[in-house]
DNA sequence: CAACAATTAAAACGCTCGTTTTACCCGGAG
DNA sequence: CTCCGGGTAAAACGAGCGTTTTAATTGTTG
């Protein structure tokens, strides 16, 4: 009951819907038939439809970008040997398990991403740059700084490259796992592809230069105390 | 004019606005008004807007799927030695290559791929399955059989990691080039990116395996008359 | 030229959408 | 009790959608 029941209650259908049908594909009466609320209840708590985009994506991306913070924060302090591949991997079970430890499923929120970027809502765009902008930009130059031999337009070929690895795997997940569930018997869990994820995607990072004769300096591409040799 | 000009013109309308906006987001009214052709000139000639779908991608997807069949045949019949890199990028090349060379954009080609992943249209993901799965199946084998010592479920979840890469980056395209200018003032030709894809894809692929001890055995990934040592 | 089928044009249909309006409910302050 | 304001409910609005129907216009063929 009260404000806060009815505001979670939108949330949470719109949130699952969302994911499952795209934006444009879901209307305000699906949203709040299935959340057993009043049609006028979005308008009346959130103002439009798209207002209530944006606030099913802070509800995922203000916990995450927390952790994710946090996390760069603290081994920025410990300066550890830097072992892209550990960072990746803890980076990536980190915020995803922090946000599953709040009640926010980490698969529906990669699945939200996906969307995200394809489906070309402009003002969740501009709404997730400019206020979740710091921290991706934190987050890259934190990389690009573990790999310092990579040049930068490489290194920003190199991040889409693995956010869209990550993204789009993810988003998919289930159906992935599906399909290879059938074909193989094998039944992947999120953990376990993280763990695939993370070194494939240092591997993609830290692959020789492309180019004429340039290839890197041998030895530079695997920082000191290296993680694996990507041989 | 005569009826293949009223349907070209709706397909390059369709198709542009199609990769701009989405599907759900581009109306029949604005297809046909950008092509200056009658509203009801959509459903005569290809019955719904589900088919005409379909149709903008059966475009891309024919002369795609048979150039790839080509080179994988040709590659096949050559027998060379496995050069992983030179072998995807010389596909990604000729793939794209070809599309251009028909007039048809590549980068708008990936644009609309990227969306037929993530748009949830059920009847686009059977009309592309039940069309082209073959297709994908034939070079998703012999990608895997250049890699006999990655176990399938790692390579089939790198395979999807590469073809979100792929996909994510290149649909994306103009966006990121834009971005890289800004900051770098360089600028990134598709050509480039590709060659920037294709070593960081192999990387992927052949990366160290996940899991506690067991690394593939040294230099087995690399094949003999080896592409690059991605050291 | 006449007749016919193919194509184009114009208008309308029925439906769904996001949003707004209006009325109603109900708990707490004066 | 009265009043009032935050919240809910129900209904309606106007716009846009895909599609269909009905007419007009072509171009071809006998």
């Amino acid at each position: 009951m009260s404000q806060t029941d009815t505001v979670h209650r939108i949330l949470d259908a719109a949130e699952v819907l969302f994911a499952e049908r795209g934006f444009t594909e879901t209307s305000l009466r699906t949203i709040t038939s299935t959340a057993g609320v009043n049609l006028a209840a979005v308008n009346y708590h959130f103002g439009s439809k798209k207002e209530l985009i944006q606030a099913v994506f802070e509800r995922f991306l203000t916990p995450f970008t927390e952790i994710l913070n946090r996390e760069l924060t603290r081994r920025g302090a410990a300066s550890e040997p830097l072992q892209l591949d550990d960072l990746l991997q803890s980076l990536y079970r980190v915020a995803l398990a922090g946000l599953a430890s709040q009640g926010r499923d980490p698969k529906r929120f990669m699945r939200l991403l996906g969307l995200a970027y394809t489906q070309s809502q402009g003002h969740l765009r501009r709404f997730i740059v400019s206020r979740y902008g710091d921290s991706y930009r934190r987050f890259a130059g934190q990389l690009a700084a573990a790999l310092p031999h990579v040049d930068p337009v490489t290194f920003y070929w190199r991040l889409y490259f693995m956010l869209g690895a990550t993204v789009f795997s993810l988003s998919s997940f289930d159906a992935i796992e599906a399909i290879l569930r059938e074909d193989f018997g094998a039944e992947s869990s999120l953990e376990e592809t993280l763990a695939r994820l993370a070194p494939a995607a240092v591997a993609m990072l830290t692959a020789p230069m492309p180019g004429v004769g340039s290839g890197q300096v041998p030895g530079a591409s695997a920082p000191r105390g290296s993680t694996g040799d990507n041989r």
